[in-house]
DNA sequence: ACATCAAGTAAAGCGGCTTTACTAAGGAGA
DNA sequence: TCTCCTTAGTAAAGCCGCTTTACTTGATGT
């Protein structure tokens, strides 16, 4: 496949291969810097719970499944040592979910290892005379979804 | 979240919102149309075997998934009268699956769909001073993918 | 006290894929 | 020709991650 039949496909499937590969090949990096044990869905997650956490529904909401879902992931990142249940300060059935010091750790090698390959793609989209096209992509959501963005769907 | 915080955002997260809101409007407005019962893996699989057919195991390949999968996936479509298998002009155990007049009826209600799509976004996009940032897509695949492109993955 | 509501949990179901294991049909070499 | 290897296809089970259905628990308001 040439570079001409590429910009000749659709947008439609040129943003999701760009996101695809993307996604890809930060999970790729992220992997071997020992960050094996976890999908995308649990890095969205831990950005969910950043700060003062959530309950279960919140991040259910969050997510964009249902609260049994979101139940479940909880349960997982529990075990694991993710995440931690803490009595909420609201009361009633509540529980604040919390990060642990272990997911906070993931958050910011996620961050660092996410950070730089985009820096190194802008840095090649550059050189070949594009820019990195975020007002592009910016005005499509706004386009398709108006003020109300959804939760974007942690699917592979 | 404000068009400046969007714009601060990842570019992954950018890639991955923009592409399910547009095959989420794409899929809307092909169900409108009447074509409710078709997932993209079935728009995809119509693709593939456009023009002279394919083999189930073909199929798998083109589609990125297990030659078993694909061989469900003709079922379903094989069921519902979209494909039938045929005996293969290389003869062997091969089947050659190709497209009914049902499909193609579908494929072309999808193109007009998603190029209609593709084409009122374009215009908005230049009402904003924007371009279609193919260019830059094609670029940011070129650059993860090299020169073969692996298949798009049909999730939702 | 009682009805109501929201948070959480439990259990089953399910869709769509993979894994494992098998059958069927050539083709190549002794 | 017989056997072996390869490839296409199929069958069955398993599995993952989610939803659906149904329940429990605690707080609130009247």
């Amino acid at each position: 496949m040439s570079d001409d039949a590429l910009e000749h496909s659709e947008l439609t499937f040129l943003l999701g291969m760009a996101f695809q590969l993307l996604l890809a090949e930060f999970a790729r990096r992220l992997n071997a810097t020992g960050h094996a044990d976890l999908r995308p869905v649990h890095g969205m997650t831990f950005q969910a719970l950043r700060g003062p956490g959530a309950t279960s529904s919140e991040l259910a909401e969050r997510l964009g499944v249902t609260k049994q879902a979101a139940g479940q992931i909880v349960d997982d990142l529990e075990r694991r040592g993710y995440v931690e249940r803490t009595p909420h300060p609201a009361g009633g059935r509540r529980k604040l979910v919390v990060l642990t010091g272990k997911a906070h750790e993931h958050l910011l090698a996620a961050g660092r290892t996410l950070h730089e390959l985009e820096a190194q793609l802008t840095e090649r989209l550059h050189e070949a005379g594009l820019h990195v096209p975020r007002a592009e992509l910016a005005a499509i959501i706004r386009v398709l979804a108006g003020d109300d963005i959804p939760p974007l769907r942690p699917v592979w």
